[in-house]
DNA sequence: TGTACATCAGTGAACGCGCGTTCACTGATGTAC
DNA sequence: TGTACATCAGTGAACGCGCGTTCACTGATGTAC
């Protein structure tokens, strides 16, 4: 076996076992050791491959990243209806994160210390996310400037998770699912509802303040 | 000075540095021994007080929890117009979690390792602020079951939590207070709207999904 | 094919750091007589 | 008021633990001749 082959079957064997341990037992479970052992080498190997941990991290919850792009892009409602469109997003990211809470959590969980930023390839995925929901939105507001749209993606994404959120959180009381989407439908389509849309102007959903 | 009147004391000291200390640097800024230095004190006499420094976080959050719930008193709207009061209550909830957002975040941030939940009275003053949500929610829907109530309230702060910590996380491109505000209210109003309301039926603000 | 040497992946014990918590000790304060 | 003794808040050095990361060493693999 080649050297270069070696390395790299190593390096996918520390992200699937970082990736299954993550799974398991959330991000706090994820030790060098732990994962040497799992893998079977020693901990220095894994300084081999990777810098440090956070890298691996990343590389792992890339993984994440890219299996909520396929959930999402195959989310997908009605193709001439946003509105639709942007409440089967909600839905399928509430799926979703439900069906891999702590590989999702984990996505929010990990945080570099000091000022450092994720890298560039990571931040990629991010955007590439985000897209999903600024699509609909050109549709809806295609004059809107760029950055605004962005804005108004952040915003409602926050909603949308806050609300998956709740589910998340392993607490006492979790509200049931049912519940849950039928919030995300509700807001999210009243959301949409207020915004000022060019081509056919709409009832605003609620009164905004002076 | 009595014996009881210098433990008083102490332990006002202890938690006024901690507040301070965590309103400065976060919760995680929180040290055994520069509290200590702060106070003036030994490491050793914070565990004459204080079981150990979780039950001193829970002091310092307890401070916070009142602070938001003076705020969300003074925040309230027209006593008549229940939307607009829980409209009112997000703004209130906005504005409060911009001002102090380090000690708002301790907040969520702390979780005792384990299993082990908050002390009783810390639980009590969480309830209590829910009741600012559920206070609104029983006009509109009186004959609802306290159950499911609690289940709204819950789910509601959860979207207005969400959309308030966008602008909390430090990261670049944060998205401006005018346009969270106007998420707010759109999305609370659009809830609001949303509801089955028994006394004077509304339009509903988006459809529901099959 | 065989021998000598160089390279470098792989090893894992040890380092280093942070930090909550403990505990043997001290000395100021209070009480008894 | 004075003396002997008891108590217990207060002290801070030391313990203990977790854990990421390093580094001097080894041995398998590859290359040169």
């Amino acid at each position: 076996m080649d050297i270069v082959e070696r390395r790299a079957k190593l390096r996918d064997a520390l992200i699937d076992a970082a990736d299954e341990a993550i799974g398991r037992d959330g991000l706090s479970a994820l030790k060098a050791r732990a994962l040497a052992e799992t893998v079977g080498c020693a901990v220095g190997a894994i300084y081999n491959v990777f810098p440090d941990l956070d890298a691996l991290i990343y590389e792992v919850n890339a993984r994440t990243l890219k299996r909520l792009d396929a959930a999402l892009a195959g989310a997908g409602g009605p193709p001439g209806d946003p509105q639709a469109a942007m409440q089967a997003l909600a839905l399928g990211y509430h799926r979703f994160s439900r069906g891999d809470s702590r590989h999702w959590r984990a996505v929010f969980a990990h945080q570099v210390p000091d000022g450092t930023m994720p890298p560039e390839w990571y931040l990629g995925l991010v955007g590439r996310l985000f897209r999903h929901i600024e699509e609909p939105l050109a549709t809806l507001l295609p004059h809107l400037d760029g950055q605004v749209r962005q804005s108004l993606a952040r915003t409602l994404f926050s909603a949308v998770h806050g609300i998956v959120s709740i589910g998340l959180e392993e607490k006492l009381g979790s509200t049931p699912d049912e519940i849950i989407a039928r919030g995300l439908t509700v807001m999210v389509g009243a959301w949409v509802a207020g915004l000022p849309i060019a081509t056919a102007p709409r009832a605003r959903a609620a009164p905004t303040p002076p």
